[in-house]
DNA sequence: TTGAAAGCGATACCAA
DNA sequence: TTGGTATCGCTTTCAA
């Protein structure tokens, strides 16, 4: 039925030590041999058993995904399969498979044995939701090749590929801020969540950016540029801003960014609840940044319920571009997140430390920058 | 290193047959060596190869799930997930594992050997646009168990799954003739596209329902359900639809559904261009379906900016419920698909098929049924 | 340059 | 109820 290297060798009259040399390509074997045994191969549509292979290699040329089937993140479900591009299309050049592990049916605790000592794979990706510390913990000590999709502040020698999600949120609030907008607010995300932390960090490094620029304004030896450059992780371009706004304040009084942060679990439920108590504070924030597309869609329809005119009245502003950002009304200024990107990072990380390429401390980590995408939901007319 | 059978055999003072033996829980073996084996794997952290075990049973328990990443479906991006859950569903408790294929880098001639002969896999499951008649030809020759997401009409001995589009479309139509629209449209979709023949099909079902009402409307011994049970697979609700819309008729005057079909490839820009085309037709449609998200998208832009009233004088009704139907303005009726049951079952069949379980032809189809969802682009007021 | 034989880590059959 | 041994299909020394 089957054919076996043990049917090449005898149809082609070596020994089958020597089909596989040509197999590998083995300087040894002249090149008539080669030939020989490669003709017999394409007529017998000779395959060899990975497994075999791999077993004989003590390699299993298999990354493992992990991923927590019973609990549907909206970024990962949407951003799934651009992320297995992204992985594959690093890892499938090199000869490896990519298997999806649901930790659901393998249970938190056996997972490590079945796949790590089963050598099913010879690496593993998974989310910050699924590496725990614990179990990070455990696979150092296994001397295990992974990497964590999500930082996981913390945990020592970890590997982790993440979006900039701190200096997206500052270009973010910088971007708010070069549209003329003078009070910004971030609504939605939980306390905890790393990802929320990162974002309201960065919120925060603009402010101080911006502030610091209006401190300075009017006294000699100003330099907006390294000011800004201590407070937080800024780019050009927002020191730029900070610069303008500078003049901006000048002009159009005190500036009175109070930095409102309003957590709550990001779901357009909380959209429309946390825009009602942000209109409901003393200094009404002039724009918003949602920590995601459904928290941005409940505040759009809260808003426009309320009769707050977008994007003039209050500006909004969102992370992620899929699935709303384009398709809302008024279309919503957006961060976009290079998941594919993140995937490919990934990868390539998981293949330096399988392939023992020492990763040196500061390749242990890959940011993803995110790119903003201006839409109509900040074009606040010039003021 | 790590810990072979071979370790626990010398361990436990047996043959590695036996510990063999007790690893699958062998009958033969008493329960006392079943203990002292086991006490000594647990000991010794012990967990057999996959690898080694796979290639002595000449079974891979493994599945692959082939994916075009080169090619963006927009359905299968958005319900990749979900997919992927259902099949994890069925085969994770069953041992098996997913390995993911991306046919773009192993190539389409390849990859038969590859995935087929190479013995990676014991099974495959592809979508439509991969499994070519060809392919499917040929691992019918090797009888060789697959199974394809969306059916291929015209391949004898094939197995596939879909969610059934014809009825489906049947349900929508069905679904606007019940609120009193009388002209629906049918917009988007690539002529060829067993998809948009299928949902096409449904639409006409619906509406020959409706006319057989119609005609026979004041002749004795009409039987609604007779009727229109014989002019398509549809459902009792729909034919009390069609009853219903007997009446309607009678009082509104005569029922003049064109049932036109617009198709265009399903992107936002031709959503736009096909609802112009519907509004300067002779006899204009007072109710649209579409064939995508996208496509219902651009055609709400395009009546809103039209100066349409939606749902009043036309009413918008589009297939899946992801990623937009429920945040457009106003949102969108829609047919929402179980893309995890779509999975699962392609799982189920599959499993089905590497077991060997004969499979009767009539089972070797499986309709996922869609779900209609109501919102207000078709909430007519009443006439 | 080629071949023979010993693994790789399990399973499975046949004796004991 | 256990143990010995061939086997799965390929790789990898080590001799020839």
């Amino acid at each position: 039925m089957k054919v076996t290297i043990n049917d090449i060798a005898k149809a082609a009259n070596v020994a089958k030590s020597t089909v596989s040399k040509v197999l590998n390509d083995a300087p040894s074997i002249s090149e008539a041999t080669k030939a020989k045994v490669r003709a017999v191969m394409r007529e017998m549509n000779y395959e060899p058993s990975s497994l075999a292979t791999r077993l004989a290699k003590q390699k299993g040329y298999n990354v493992g995904l992990v991923i927590d089937l019973s609990r549907k993140s909206d970024f990962l479900n949407a951003s799934f399969y651009d992320i297995i591009g992204g992985v594959e299309s690093v890892i499938g050049p090199l000869d490896y498979e990519l298997t999806i592990g649901n930790i659901e049916h393998v249970g938190r605790e056996r997972f490590v044995s079945r796949f790590v000592l089963g050598r099913k794979v010879d690496g593993l990706i998974m989310d910050n939701s699924i590496l725990t510390p614990e179990l990070a913990r455990e696979l150092n000590e296994l001397n295990f090749p992974y990497i964590s999709i999500g930082e996981i502040p913390g945990v020592a020698p970890l590997c982790w590929v993440d979006i900039n999600n701190r200096r997206g949120a500052a270009m973010l609030a910088s971007h708010l801020f070069t549209r003329g907008y003078r009070n910004p607010a971030f609504i939605g995300g939980e306390r905890g969540d790393p990802m929320f932390e990162a974002r309201v960090a960065g919120f925060r490094d603009a402010l101080a950016a911006v502030e610091s620029a209006r401190d300075r304004a009017n006294k000699p030896g100003f330099k907006p540029r390294e000011r800004a450059a201590a407070a937080g992780a800024l780019r050009e371009e927002e020191i730029k801003a900070a610069a303008r706004q500078k003049e901006k304040a000048a002009e159009a009084g005190p500036f009175m960014a109070s930095g409102t942060v309003l957590p709550g679990y990001a779901n357009e439920a909380n959209g429309r609840r946390l825009v009602r108590e942000l209109l409901a504070l003393p200094s009404v924030p002039d724009a918003i940044i949602c920590m995601s597309n459904l928290v941005a869609f409940g505040a759009l329809e809260e808003l426009r319920e309320q009769g707050v005119s977008i994007p003039d009245e209050m500006g909004v502003a969102t992370f992620d571009n899929r699935p709303l950002a384009p398709f809302t009304t008024p279309p919503l200024t957006c961060l976009d997140m290079d998941t594919f990107a993140l995937g490919a990072a990934a990868g390539e990380m998981l293949m330096a430390q399988i392939n023992g390429l020492e990763t040196a401390p500061s390749g242990r980590r890959r940011w993803v920058e995110p790119e903003l995408v201006v839409r109509r939901s900040t074009e606040k007319k010039a003021t």
